[in-house]
RNA sequence: GGUUCACUAGCUCAGUCGGUAGAGCACUUGACUUUUAAUCAAGGGGUCGAGAGUUCGAACCUCUCGUGAGCCA
């Protein structure tokens, strides 16, 4: 504590940069003359940038018809200027000024605001001299208040003609460079705040973000789901294959863990009658990181009482479409080179129909497990021990079959071993009546009929005991509250489950899920 | 976990063979009342990620460590 006191200190007084120093020295002397930026609480921003300039060309428009086509090219400008010396639009704009070229007693300047910037003409005519002054020692990164009226520059740019200029914040830092903006990964992510000032497309990315988020939102309301949130603290963190991370409670004295799923919760309001739940919320895996996966993300599980695996099907294809359609305005997205078509039917496959058309192997054909080891043997892929046959057909289906998989495919009737919490295929118990969705060669997501049979369900979580002993961190654990709901009785229902940032990554054309988190999780700094 | 790469001014980047640390933007001062990366003139700004080693001499070579990115598992 004393050492980062110490660090502290050192940074706000010894290693402090010349540019920064001279902002303080310039914020020191307007408090000194009574004029500290920060004792203002507030301004009316009643426009923003791009409304602003949308309104004067809507005008400009206006005039430009009013004025007709009976005059002369240069007669009908000398009347279009008159006419918006007439009808001038008075605005109010606050931003962050980010360009600035002063030119003697008229400057330029860019504001940025939340949709833009505009451009802002600022005089010491309209300003009076002393607010002159004080504007030419603004710094780029300030934010500024301006009241005045739009005109056109004469190289066309729509700009604000300054009559009342205001600094609401000193930016003590200097901003990264206009062009080049912030590239260092490392900083982008440590200060978010900077990157979403300095690229613009990093906001863009998180605006999507939040209306994929709306949209998703507004599908399930459309089929009368209902949002719930349930315990992030439990005592057995269960409902998929992870670890999860451990902390103490020190209140009841008692370790617990940081869930890695909604499902075993969400399946409880099934039982108690809620019919149709979905919640979106963050899950922690304690796990690597790569561009693929960090250890917290946003997943979304819902679960629909009286429908199976094919109703969710039919749901996921329609959510997805309906999100492209609403967020990218079409259902033909761009990722990097590739183009994804959400518009046409998925396609459907079985896992082992996948492995057949990928791989060439019919697992139908495959007796046991000492055969689907050898199998794997000859083809090179490593298993466990511990593995049955249908690990390893997971581990085919992974090797052969997931990086073909680049347009939207449903796979489709997993074997039971990798599924714990799925109702067997009444036609073949060695399967289970679940699916994932492939898209870009990434699980988007992952669904089921749900196990409602608490006597199966027991069962399935005595193997996942037997392989967490057998040395599966990964393995579920035994939830008897869980059962005892089962017990009471869940309807058939199905369930999904989907990782939101990869949509987003999807959506957003970001090659990384770092890119579509606002704070990726980092190792802290020495 | 393994491996490759990156880390130099506030930011983006150069830096030759190991021989006095460079540019652009930004900053300061001056000129400039419709600029568009404004322009022009002058000036200031560095713990070369950290530490150790080799050397007469290290941003540069070697080792250890830190942080990040990519690839592999």
């Amino acid at each position: 504590m004393a050492d980062n006191e110490n660090n502290q200190n050192n940074q706000s007084t010894q290693n402090i940069s010349e540019q920064n120093k001279i902002r303080r020295e310039k914020l020191l002397a307007m408090q000194e003359a009574g004029k500290d930026p920060f004792q203002i609480t507030k301004f009316d921003a009643a426009d923003h940038s791009v409304d602003a300039k949308a309104k004067y060309e809507a005008l400009d428009q206006e005039l430009k018809e009013e004025i007709g086509s009976g005059l002369s090219e240069e007669e009908a400008a000398e009347k279009l200027k008159q006419l918006h010396e007439e009808h001038k639009i008075y605005v109010s704009v606050a931003g962050r000024m980010m360009l600035k070229r002063v030119m003697g007693k008229a400057s330029f300047a860019t504001i940025m605001d939340l949709p833009g910037t505009i451009q802002i003409y600022v005089t010491r005519d309209a300003l009076g001299d002393e607010d002159y002054q004080a504007f030419k020692k603004y710094d780029i990164g300030d934010i500024l208040g301006v009241k005045g009226f739009l005109f056109r520059t004469r190289a066309g740019e729509v700009s604000v003609h300054v009559e009342e200029l205001t600094l609401l914040s000193k930016s003590l830092q200097v901003l990264p460079e206009k062009h080049h903006g912030l590239t260092n990964t490392d900083m982008r992510y440590r200060q978010r705040y900077l990157d979403l000032i300095v690229n613009p497309e990093v906001k863009d990315t998180f605006v999507k973000r939040s209306q994929i988020l709306k949209e998703i939102r507004n599908f399930l309301d459309g089929r009368d789901f209902m949002e719930v949130e349930t315990p992030i603290l439990v005592s057995n963190a269960g409902g998929a294959a992870a670890r999860p991370f451990e902390t103490h409670y020190n209140a009841l004295d008692e370790d617990v863990k940081l869930r890695i799923s909604l499902e075993l919760y969400l399946k409880r309001l099934i039982v108690g009658g809620l019919e149709r739940v979905y919640e979106i919320g963050r899950v922690f895996r304690n796990e690597g990181v790569d561009t693929r996966h960090n250890p917290e993300f946003t997943l979304m599980e819902l679960y629909q009482a009286y429908t199976d695996y094919y109703g969710m099907m039919e749901l996921t294809e329609s959510m997805f479409r309906y999100v492209a359609e609403k967020v990218c305005g079409t259902t033909l997205i761009k990722y990097g080179d590739i183009e994804i078509d959400f518009g046409k039917p998925f396609e459907r496959l079985t896992m082992n129909e996948a492995i057949k058309k990928y791989a060439g192997i019919d697992f139908d054909e495959v007796p046991d497990d000492a055969a689907a080891k050898a199998l794997a043997k000859e083809h090179h892929i490593e298993y466990e021990e511990r593995h049955t046959k249908g690990d390893i057909i997971n581990l085919f289906f992974e090797t052969y079959c997931e990086e073909k998989l680049i347009q939207p495919t449903f796979i489709m009737d997993h074997p039971v071993e990798i599924s714990p919490l799925t109702k067997k295929k009444p036609s073949d118990p060695s399967k289970v009546e679940r699916f994932e969705l492939f898209i870009n060669t990434w699980e988007m997501c992952n669904a089921y009929s749900e196990l409602n049979d608490p006597i199966d369900q027991r069962e399935r979580f005595a193997a996942q005991d037997a392989a967490f002993a057998a040395g599966d961190e990964e393995a579920n654990h035994t939830d008897e509250d869980f059962l005892t709901a089962l017990e009471i009785g869940m309807p058939p229902t199905g369930g999904i489950g989907y990782g939101i940032d990869r949509l987003v990554m999807l959506l957003t054309d970001s090659a990384s899920i770092r890119d579509v988190l606002f704070f990726p999780t980092l190792k802290s700094l020495g």
